[in-house]
DNA sequence: CGGTAGTACATGTATATACATATATCATCT
DNA sequence: AGATGATATATGTATATACATGTACTACCG
């Protein structure tokens, strides 16, 4: 262990919550004041990265988040008018979009976000950086597979 | 990209965040029926794997976690009988343990925990599987430090 | 020793998150 | 078209999480 490192937690899910944490909180401080966390930014800007307005779905597959949690998350950013939902051609679904103020918003919590970015990356370093990125995207996809849902089915005798 | 993989979200703490959510939804449902979610377990835990107990602060150092938190996160188990609080000698502190309740229900699901552990190691590989260990615990211990959390300080102008 | 600053936890409040279930809509088969 | 099953989202409920603030206690300084 490094010293004054933080203590091996063993479980790969624990070891994820906690540096989610972490990191929730430097990112959630660095873009205090903005009017927007760092989960809301995150809505904001996978939004804004997609010229087509996305189903509340399709916004839930790219975050692997369970769609249901959107109806809440997207209430508060709808209420103040940064993104907004028509029903698509199939009546059941919501097409989010992002709106003006929402684009503003976004402006505005851009330059802060980036000097965490930058501030981490040459924290941990470049290349811990990458790895980062490259293997927590890798375990969410492989998270999603049916092959490690089926746990559930199996009984423990 | 990889086929059907998920899209890089340029973000570390957005990466962070979404793999959190899709393993716990994993490991929740692995755990599903033992009595005990992934977070709770991670308290269990932890505090088994210390003799002494531990200050409500310390635990909060070691999951890098607001110390407030846990005060609503342990109430469940302490409701259930599984830990069990006294204060220290320093009268300000609580120090947590684990009671024999709470050993058993760690007991039955530890091998539900170590089958969705093995699952997800062999699924992504033990490389990747170690690199994610190792690179978020890098990142917990680095969100620690004053030097990052300065940003607060700043202004924007 | 008394006052003041700091620390540990509790509480109020707000968001994030998931699941079970309910509802509306669509797709399909007859 | 009507019945049936599947799908998209909403709602009820519960946990997880943080911060601001309050309270109790400790430490330290004069």
């Amino acid at each position: 262990m490094r010293a004054d490192g933080l203590p091996d937690l063993v479980c790969a899910c624990a070891s994820l919550r906690r540096a989610a944490r972490a990191m929730t909180r430097l990112y959630d401080r660095a873009l205090g004041g903005t009017g927007v966390g760092a989960a809301q930014f995150t809505l904001l800007q996978v939004l804004a990265r997609n010229e087509q307005p996305l189903t509340q779905r399709a916004l839930a597959e790219i975050l692997a988040m369970d769609s249901t949690t959107l109806t809440r998350t997207l209430a508060p950013l709808a209420r103040q008018d940064f993104v907004q939902s028509r029903p698509g051609a199939d009546r059941r679904e919501r097409l989010w979009t992002l709106r003006p103020a929402g684009k503003r918003q976004l402006q505005r919590a851009l330059p802060r976000w980036e000097r965490v970015q930058q501030r981490v990356r040459s924290r941990i370093g470049v290349q811990h950086w990458e790895a980062l990125i490259e293997e927590t995207t890798r375990v969410a996809t492989a998270a999603r597979m049916r092959a490690l849902d089926g746990l559930r089915a199996e009984k423990d005798q």
